[in-house]
This record gives C-alpha cells, structure tokens and sequence, in this order.
DNA sequence: AGAAACCGTACCAAGGTGGTACTGTTTGCG
DNA sequence: CGCAAACAGTACCACCTTGGTACGGTTTCT
C-alpha cells in the first residue's frame, strides 16, 4: 500500500531520540516512556538498528543504546534500508533465491524501467536527508497518552 | 514494505497497453494473454480504471476498454491514485473515519514534518511521470530535489 | 547474589493482498 | 428471437505481512 512499516517509524523515532543525546547511553526503557509506546517494540527496533551498525548497545546494569557517529554522514536512507532491508517499489526486479525473476513478464513489461527509475528516485530522496536534519526540530515535553486519542472528547489537556 | 501493490502494476500494464492503441477497443482477454496473466485480475483493474475515469468501456459483444484521452495529460499519479486510493508514505498525516489522528504521538515526532514533505515530493515525483512518457517506456526525469522535501509545495517539473 | 538491561527467538491475532468464482447485464450477430 | 461475447458487481478464500507479546538467556554493575 506504499507506505512505510510503523516499526521503520519507530526505528526513526528511536534514532533520532539517541541521535539528540550524542555518546549519552540511554535504556531503551527511557526511550519507550517518552513516546508512550510498547517497551517490546522500541527493544526490538534498536536491536535491528545496532545489528545494522547505526548505534551502539551497552549490556549489564546501566547500559542501553547510544549514538555516537556523525549525525551528518547517516542518512535516513541508510536508517530505512537496515530497518526495512533491501528493498524495491516493484518486484519485476527482485529475484527469488534461485536467481529467477520473480516477475514473469519482464520482457514485455513496458513500465519496468519507468519503475526501477522511480525506484531509484524515491531511495535518493531518502539519501539527501541526513540524521543531524532529522533531529533539528521542537522536542516537544508533553506527549500525547495512546488512550487519550483513542476515546473521542477525551484528550482535553496534556 | 514500502513497494506498490502488484494489483497497481497490472493497472499500469492495461494502461500502457490500452495507450499504446489509442481509441481502441480492446478486449481485456487480451491484455491478459499479451501479458500471460490471469483474466479475472485485468479485469478486475479495469474496472477500478474505468471507475476512476481514466478508460472508457464498452459492454456487449465486440466489446472491451479503450483509452481515448491525452497521454501526456494523464500522470502515473492520477493512475496509482485511482488504483491504490488516497495512501500516505506514513499513517502520521492520515486521519480515520470520525477525523482523529491515526498517530498518537504526532506531537513529539520529530521527524513527521520530514515525512510529510518526502510524502510530498513522491507524490510530485510521479505527478511528472506522464502516461505518454510510460507508453513509450522512458525513464522518467523526475529527480528528487533536497529543496522539495522542506519547501511548502512541490516543486515544477524538472 | 541480585537487579538492570540487552539478546534471541518464538508465538499469535489482525489485517491486507492476490486470486478465484459466480451471477447478472449489455450488446452484436445470425 | 436466441445465443454468445464481453463487461459489472460481489462475495469468498488462502496466504502472507505486520504489529505486538512472551519468555528464557546473557552480560554487567553494585
Ligand atoms: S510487471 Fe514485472 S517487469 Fe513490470
Ligand atoms: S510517528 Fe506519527 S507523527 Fe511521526
């Protein structure tokens, strides 16, 4: 449906959240409590995001995660593709493990090209945004609770 | 997972095949042999096509859909709009049927506004894409501008 | 030793997607 | 007229992905 994963958006929340704190180790816990959303999904991200070299992860009493690269080199295209993994806006150019093109049509596809440069438009959009652009930007203090949106007439004051 | 639906992509197929005879009636049993797919799936695309105005159709015997408008007026936009509906890159932007906000935490996110401007430009990048650029199988020129992903509109084609 | 915090994996419910089937309706043609 | 071709509409289903949870294991600090 052309949208990206709510984990991917959490990814991007989590990094951004270090990214604002350089070298700082901070528990995911924190992280988790700030936003309001589920601990499982904020761990779970981060741990995709430290096995895709983005941050770094401390274990034991006291540790969590910290960013301590150049906010300026990581890009979101970057943070995307370790979240999402490899991806296309088509699959007639994805091939199965055997090597054989998932799509049967290739030959006579006349759109096949116009997509793989849609494709390649889209990723270099999200190269050109760096993380340092990312984290500029209100950090609000007040946050939204989940239950409060949920329920109408409910969220009057926060 | 960020890629359009294959049920898009036969949409686009039919198109380009209906373009590439302009104002010709044609059975939609045989975009479906041309492309080796299965009938009831063309079908069922046109139907969404000819929903949304982009094809017309013909019923009865010797029947089928043409398309008859101007190639280089309809935009792959118009066509993955009608196709898809109304999608956003993330759900942060989109609101549910009473007209509240899917995401909870629009408050503290600080990358919804980047979001909603790379929303923005990939809507504008396939704005630029005409059927007639499609039909004759190019590669769009559309590129990502960094400008266009702050900028408070799209920016003209490039 | 115990607690804090990350690691790994497995599991599940819900929703979306791709695909099929079937019944109707319109139209051309002999 | 009567049949066949072709679109219209809807309903249905199997499968996969996604969002979310659970649980046990490992590391480290105090
Ligand atoms: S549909 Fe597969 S190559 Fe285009
Ligand atoms: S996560 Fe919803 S506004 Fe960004």
């Amino acid at each position: 449906m052309l949208k990206i994963s709510r984990l991917t958006d959490y990814g991007l929340l989590a990094t951004v959240y270090l990214a604002r704190k350089p070298g700082e180790v901070i528990a995911a816990r924190e992280i988790a409590a700030f936003y309001h959303l589920p601990l499982p999904m904020i761990t779970k991200v981060l741990k995709t995001l430290h096995a895709g070299g983005i941050v770094h992860s401390y274990r034991g009493s006291g540790g969590g995660y910290s960013f301590d690269g150049d906010p300026d080199v990581v890009t979101l295209g970057q943070i995307i593709e370790t979240l999402e993994g490899p991806w296309d806006l088509v699959e007639c150019e994805s091939v199965d493990d055997a090597g054989h093109a998932l799509c049967s049509i290739r030959v006579a596809c006349p759109s096949r090209r116009m997509m793989f440069g849609i494709n390649r438009a889209i990723k270099g959009a999200f190269e050109q945004v760096t993380l340092a652009e990312l984290a500029r930007g209100a950090m609000p203090s007040a946050v939204i609770d989940k239950h409060e949106l949920s329920s109408p007439r409910v969220a009057e004051r926060v």
